[in-house]
Order: C-alpha cells, then sequence, then structure tokens
DNA sequence: GATTAGGTTTTG
C-alpha cells in the first residue's frame, strides 16, 4: 500500500519507517540525491485524479513546508508533487487538503509551472513500487497564533489529529505566493460586496495584523451572504482557505475552494460575536482570543483613518461620510437613481434639499408627523446601488458609505415645481460606482451602533428629553415645526387666526388668551369612557356624574315602598303583580296613570306616569311608549321620584335633573299644559332644571417644549363627531368616541406612533381654594378623518366653565 | 469549470 494513512492516536514510531534523513523543500534541487529522503509537508492544493488511459492516472497536488527555516528559501516552501498510477488514485481516495504528509521513494524534477505558479522550481515525482505517502489526517494546529516560527514535534500533530480541528493562523508577513492559508486581520479598508463582469460578486479587502503587513483581499462568491460581513474599517476578519497570490509584486489573498469567513466587531471589551451567515463554523476560545488580542493590538495602531462616521448634526458641505441612520422611506427617481429617506435622530445645522417624488411611487412612510423638527435626509442613490436599495425596508437600519453630502444640489426633473430656491440646501449623494468603498448595507437591529441610533430615535417617543444632541432639536422655533397636513389628525375649525406656538409659550403667556398650538396626545382621563359622561346644569353652572344602575335602582325600590293610593284626577290603570321569588318579598301594585287633559286630546299615550315599577320594568315600559314618568305617590299626591334617578324616560333615553334648580310639581296638575312632547317640555311640566349631557376630558398634550393639560368639555361633541346624549345611551355612539381616543392614542403606542393635532386651546382662570388657576380647554377642533358621515347632532353646548 | 478584480483622488 503505497499511501499508508497514519491511524488516530498511534505514533509514529509504530509505522513510520526510520526517517533519519528528511531534506527541507526549500533546499531541494534537481541534483539532490532522493534515495532513502523524505519530505515533509501540509497539503494545500489536491488536484483532480486524471485518467491516463486504463488503471493509469497522474495527480497533481502541492505541499507546504511548514517548519522550514525562514532565512532560508522563504519563497519556496511550497512544492508541486506530481503521483503516478494507482498512487495518485490512492492518494485521491485517502488524502484532503490540510493533511500532513511523509514522502518518500520520489525524484526530483524542474517543474514547468514555476514561472506560473511561483512555486518550487522543482516538483516532486512519485511512482512504482519504491514511492510511499504517510498521511496524518486531518488539519492540525502547528503553531498558535504568535509570529514565531517554532516547529512542532511530529508526535504531537499525530496525537491530535482526527481529534479536533483546529486552525493554524499565517501571520500576513510571512505569506509566500501560491499557498492556501487561514488569517486573522484587521479590516483597514473595504467595498460592500458588488457584481462583477463574471459570475460573481466581489468583496474587496485590505487587512493588516500584529506582523503589521497590509495585504489586500479579494473574495468572490456568488452568494451576497456568504461575503464577509464587515461594518466598519476595524472590524476583525478571519478567513479561512484564502489563496496567497503575487500582484504587482505583492502578496494578495484571493478565495480558494472552500474557503469560509466570520468577522467580529473591533471594538475592545466588546462580546465576541461571529458573524456568519455559515451554520458550521467552527469557533473556540482560541478565536475570542485571536480577536481580543487583533482589537487590543489595532487600539494602539491608529489603523482606522479619521472616523468617517458622521451624524447628520455634524456633517460638513463638500464632505464624504459615512451614515447610520433608518430607512423611512423610498422612491424610484429614474432608471439609475433611487432616493432614500432617512434620518438619524439629528439635526443636520444646514437646511436639507426637500425631493419631491409622487406619494404613490414613495414606499414607506416618511413619518413625517413625528419628524417635527425636519429630521428628514434626502439620499439619491446612483447606478449600481439602486439594485442594493431594491432589497431595502422601510425601517431598516442602514449604513451608506462614501455618502457625498453636496451643498445647492442640482434640482431633479422631478423637483421642479415649488422648490424655487434650494441652491443653499444640502443634498446627499451616493455616487455609482464601488470607489472609496461606496455602498451601503443593512445593519443587524442588534448591532452595537444601532443600539444607539435606536435609543436616540426612540428619545423622540419619551418626554424626558436628557440628550443634550437632542436639545436642539427641540428647541428650534415653533415656525419650523410642523407636521405634513395629511398627518394632522384634528382640525381648527375657530375663524380668528393667531400665531401657532409651543406648549411652553402657551404656559409662559397663560390667560386669558387663545392659542393655536401643535401636539400630541401624551394620556387622557378618563381611560373608562362612562366616566367621561357629565351631567351639566345650566342653571347653576355645576357638572355631575351620571347616576349608575345601581343608584337609579334604588331609588326606584325606595319609591316603591310608597304603596299607598294617588290622588284623583288621572286615568289609572293598576296592575296587581304577583309575588316573586323570593316569597316573603311583598306583593306590589304597577298603577300608570295617564293625565285627564292628554286624555281628553287623544293623546294617551305619549306621556305616562309610572307608580311601583322597578328600573327595570320601567326601562322595559319606556321602550314602547314615548314618554315614560316615574312617579310616586308620598301622602298620597303624585310626585316625581328624587332626582338622583331620571325623571323622564324616552325610548332607550333617560333625562336627569338638578337637583338643586329644579323646583318639583306635585298634584293633579302634573303634566298639564304639554303641548309639543319632548324632554324640555316635560322638564317644565313637572318643574325640573332638565340637565344636560356632556363628554369632559382631560387630555395631556405635548410637543417638543413640554406638556400641557387641556380639558376638552365644550366642544366635545364636534371633537368627536358624536352627541353625548348618543353616547349615553347608543353603544355606536360610544365606540365612535372610543375609536376616536385609540387613533390619537393607540393602546401601547409610542409618542413616535401617534398623530399630531392641530388645536385650538382658549388659555382662562379658576378660582379654587381662594387660588387662581389656569385652565386650558380645547375649543373649536375637530378630529379629521373618521366617521365624515356623522355629525354632532345640534344641541345647545354647555357653556365654558 | 474558469472568471470576476486588483481600493482611491469620486461629483448626477
Amino acid at each position: 500500500m503505497p499511501v499508508h494513512v497514519v491511524k488516530d492516536g498511534a505514533g509514529p514510531s509504530t509505522q513510520v519507517p526510520a526517517q533519519p534523513q528528511r531534506i527541507s523543500i526549500p533546499l531541494l534541487c534537481p541534483t539532490s540525491a532522493c534515495t532513502g529522503k523524505t519530505v515533509k509537508g501540509r497539503v494545500v492544493h489536491k488536484g483532480p485524479l486524471v485518467s491516463m488511459g486504463e488503471d493509469n492516472y497522474v495527480l497533481k497536488t502541492v505541499i507546504q513546508e511548514e517548519d522550514s527555516q525562514q532565512d532560508m528559501s522563504p519563497d519556496h516552501s511550497s512544492i508541486n508533487v506530481i503521483l503516478f498510477g494507482a498512487l495518485a488514485k490512492d492518494y485521491s481516495e485517502s488524502v484532503s487538503q490540510g493533511d500532513v504528509l511523509l514522502v518518500a521513494g520520489f525524484t526530483v524534477g524542474k517543474s514547468p509551472t514555476a514561472h506560473k505558479d511561483k512555486l518550487h522550481a522543482c516538483n516532486l515525482q512519485l511512482a512504482g513500487d519504491d514511492a510511499w505517502v504517510y498521511v496524518w489526517p486531518s488539519t492540525v494546529s502547528l503553531r498558535a497564533f504568535v509570529p514565531s516560527k517554532r516547529t512542532s514535534p511530529v508526535s504531537t500533530e499525530v496525537t491530535k489529529a482526527a481529534k479536533v480541528v483546529k486552525y493554524t493562523y499565517a501571520p500576513l508577513s510571512d505569506l509566500t505566493p501560491g499557498v492556501v492559508v487561514n488569517v486573522y486581520a484587521v479590516v483597514t479598508f473595504f467595498k460592500q460586496p458588488f457584481r462583477t463582469k463574471g459570475t460573481d460578486y466581489c468583496s474587496t479587502l485590505k487587512i493588516t495584523d500584529q506582523s503589521n503587513k497590509k495585504v489586500g483581499c479579494t473574495i468572490f462568491c456568488d452568494k451576497l451572504e456568504e461575503h464577509p460581513k464587515i461594518f466598519k474599517m476595524g472590524d476583525i476578519i478571519r478567513l479561512h482557505r484564502v489563496k496567497t497570490q503575487l500582484f504587482n509584486g505583492a502578496i494578495s489573498l484571493l478565495t480558494s475552494h472552500g474557503f469560509s469567513v466570520v468577522t467580529f466587531d473591533g471594538t475592545v471589551g466588546s462580546p465576541v460575536v461571529p458573524r456568519t451567515s455559515s451554520g458550521s463554523f467552527k469557533f473556540g476560545e482560541e478565536d475570542c482570543q485571536a480577536v481580543e488580542a487583533l482589537r487590543t493590538w489595532a487600539a494602539n495602531q491608529s489603523l482606522v483613518p479619521a472616523v468617517p462616521c458622521v451624524p447628520l448634526s455634524a456633517v460638513q458641505p463638500k464632505t464624504y461620510f459615512d451614515l447610520t441612520c433608518q430607512l423611512l422611506a423610498k422612491a424610484p427617481v429614474d432608471s439609475s437613481c433611487t432616493l432614500l429617506k432617512v434620518w438619524d435622530g439629528s439635526k443636520c445645522p444646514h437646511p436639507l434639499l426637500d425631493v419631491f417624488v409622487e406619494p404613490n411611487t414613495l414606499e414607506g412612510s416618511p413619518t413625517l408627523s413625528k419628524d417635527i423638527a425636519n429630521l428628514t435626509a434626502n439620499v439619491l442613490v446612483y447606478d449600481n446601488h439602486v439594485e442594493v436599495s431594491r432589497q431595502l425596508k422601510p425601517g431598516s437600519y442602514l449604513r451608506i458609505y462614501n455618502l457625498h453630502a453636496v451643498p445647492g444640489a442640482s434640482r431633479l426633473p422631478s423637483n421642479d415645481s415649488g422648490q424655487s430656491d434650494q441652491t443653499e440646501h444640502l443634498g446627499f449623494y451616493l455616487h455609482g460606482g464601488s470607489s472609496y468603498g461606496k455602498g451601503l448595507r443593512v445593519l443587524p437591529d442588534d448591532s452595537p451602533d444601532i443600539l444607539d441610533l435606536k435609543r436616540i430615535l426612540e428619545t423622540f417617543s419619551d418626554s424626558d428629553i436628557n440628550d443634550s444632541s437632542l436639545f436642539e432639536v427641540w428647541s428650534t422655533p415653533p415656525e419650523s415645526i410642523g407636521a405634513s397636513p395629511d398627518e394632522i389628525a384634528t382640525e381648527r375649525k375657530c375663524d380668528h387666526t393667531v400665531e401657532q406656538v409651543s406648549l411652553a409659550e402657551v404656559k409662559s403667556r397663560g390667560p386669558p388668551q387663545v392659542f393655536h398650538v401643535q401636539a400630541q396626545l401624551k394620556s387622557y382621563q378618563p381611560q373608562r369612557l362612562y366616566q367621561s359622561l357629565k351631567l351639566y346644569c345650566h342653571e347653576c353652572k355645576t357638572i355631575r356624574d351620571v347616576p349608575d344602575d345601581v343608584t337609579v335602582g334604588g331609588v326606584f325600590s325606595e319609591a316603591q315602598k310608597d304603596v299607598g293610593p294617588c290622588n284623583n284626577g288621572y286615568w289609572t290603570l293598576e296592575l296587581n303583580l304577583p309575588r316573586e321569588p323570593p316569597s316573603e318579598s311583598p306583593s306590589r301594585n304597577l298603577t300608570l296613570l295617564i293625565s285627564s287633559q292628554l286624555m281628553g286630546k287623544g293623546k294617551a299615550k305619549e306621556l305616562i306616569f309610572l307608580k311601583g315599577a322597578t328600573l327595570e320594568e320601567t326601562c322595559r315600559i319606556a321602550s314602547a311608549y314615548s314618554n315614560i314618568v316615574p312617579v310616586t305617590s308620598p301622602q298620597g299626591t303624585m310626585t316625581p321620584l328624587d332626582l338622583s334617578a331620571p325623571f323622564l324616560f324616552r325610548g332607550t333615553k333617560r333625562y336627569y335633573g338638578c337637583k338643586q334648580c329644579s323646583q318639583l310639581k306635585v298634584g293633579e296638575s302634573l303634566g298639564e299644559g304639554v303641548e309639543v312632547l319632548d324632554e324640555k317640555s316635560v322638564a317644565d311640566a313637572l318643574g325640573v332644571q332638565l340637565l344636560q349631557y356632556g363628554l369632559l376630558m382631560k387630555l395631556e398634550l405635548q410637543d417638543g417644549t413640554g406638556s400641557l393639560e387641556a380639558l376638552l368639555w365644550r366642544d366635545a361633541e364636534s371633537f368627536f363627531h358624536v352627541s353625548a346624549e348618543d353616547a349615553a345611551n347608543d353603544q355606536e355612539a360610544q365606540d365612535r368616541v372610543q375609536e376616536t381616543m385609540d387613533r390619537l392614542c393607540p393602546p401601547g403606542s409610542s409618542m413616535a406612533e401617534r398623530p399630531w393635532m392641530d388645536l385650538c386651546l382658549s388659555a382662562y382662570t379658576v378660582e379654587e381654594n381662594g387660588q387662581r388657576l389656569a385652565c386650558y380647554q380645547i375649543c373649536h377642533t375637530d378630529t379629521r378623518g373618521t366617521n365624515p358621515h356623522t355629525h354632532p347632532h345640534t344641541h345647545a353646548t354647555p357653556s365654558d366653565t
């Protein structure tokens, strides 16, 4: 068996013949005496088995001596080995790249390819029964990643063989042409993958390591995801199976068969997280150490040129910079240009170029509602970057490399109308091509730079602004603050024109005054809608809660205790209701009374007094008759119920009277003289001061300058496009109010997600405990966009509180 | 199965 595989764990002494005369590969020459000599090296290339006819084969392989003395011929430690016949076939089947070989019985010939492959001038030819190849399978760690060149005893290799696959990383200074190596390095320059004229994408890198040698590296791969994930200069890269090559007199690295790459953040102290799309890469403690060693080393080297990553707030016109940002929206401009709308949460001190595109071509939302200070930058990307941009999803985080800040950006054809003078405005161009690393890529959501950006962008949804860099944004004059008209959730209906001011200004100016503001809803009270329903007395100006059914039911129960007779003068229908379980409940009479006057006019059913009914019974009867007035008859005289209960039921609606301002009529004349039967006339007839339904809410408003509590009361009905009376009785009307609040303040939403409102605020003073307090109320303001078909019922609105 | 590109002095 000419190819002898050394088994795992077997010491070389048992199977490998004595090797007293090993020749170092660089020392080989055509005149070398070969008999009884051996050569040792690692397989760095294994060619295909070539058939030359029946049972005749040829195979070419390259081995590299790893422990050769550097002061000898460093460039010639790799040599072509040509195997013939059965040996070639055996070799093809039992040897892999990375294995270590000991070969014997060879002849030394002149390498016909030396000028081309830059390898050893000689080759080794192995043929016949005298030729032997001993193989230590698998890749074996021969030395740690240190620039020193120490040798490892053969026995060490064998013990480790096939147990743990370990990689040897070559210092960049030690690379010789034509070999396959693994390297660890710091990225000092990179281009995002770009399409080649061939079948692959190409990544171009420049890398360096502790040996301080800078080496170019070209990665060809048809799959974008398999390209190195490099986000910035200073990232750490691990390359497996890259081929050294001489180009323009310098060593460069090129992908070779079985190539793989992993990258890491280059920041000292950050977690060592491998970035790879491969599910089966090797990563161990040694990798952490190698990454950390490179980070520490690079930190003191100033390898990375003056940090090109710049926020919009620090952009200088006419410069090139890298921008980390969030994509808000994009739109194709023409076949060679795409518009990206991005922001990074900082405000560019220069006015920004506004690029108009047809709204229907815009993908994503320009989210102008949260961009109160015009933070959106328009980036025009050209040519090859258009293709990359096509894959981008609004909302994703990007880094754009070598972005050009162009003052007085020339106008786009689509930009002619309305953009009269933007000569001083800054436009951002990602020019075509890949020179200077021009390009863009999506950054993963969890990358450290994104965490910073996210935090900044989320500050827009918080009221506590601690970041001094944002202060400038918030303190921009209100004139420059403005959401897109389409994004405003409310509309001012007032007929006066006053300047729009910030909430801070509203507070500082104080009452009495009217203000126009633009704000978002931070919170509101009450959260439970029925609690916002109030009863208002025009007479005494008090507001009371609508009593709940337990309270009202209690009034009815109390009234039922009056079982005495009622005074005459009414048509009376007396119903004796059977006992109901529980059996101890007293039997009772339910009495319907109708005034003789109405009876005479044939309006008997239009106003019915009801005595002795429960609340539930009253509601049931009310659903069939137009006006039901629950009554009692203490001392035999018909009297309306206590005004904690409704004095009138009309269909499903209930009407209340003011306890304080009503002067209830009693007796025979009750209900006399009613012409038009509605709640007002009935109230008048009963001496009831009618209470009016209203909606009362406290809205906490917020803009960039602060927050302010404002009431929604007087114009609440038009604000919600709903009548309070309907809201008190009708689920659909209640839902409408809830929908509006959910739109202004979506449950679980951040401030950034809430719409802006144009508001008219009335500032006035109230006295409370002898103190004058400033109060604010939202007036003349309607919500927009929903329920266009509904309009508030015409009601007299409660006057200002 | 080889080929692709080989940083760069950009500019709508």
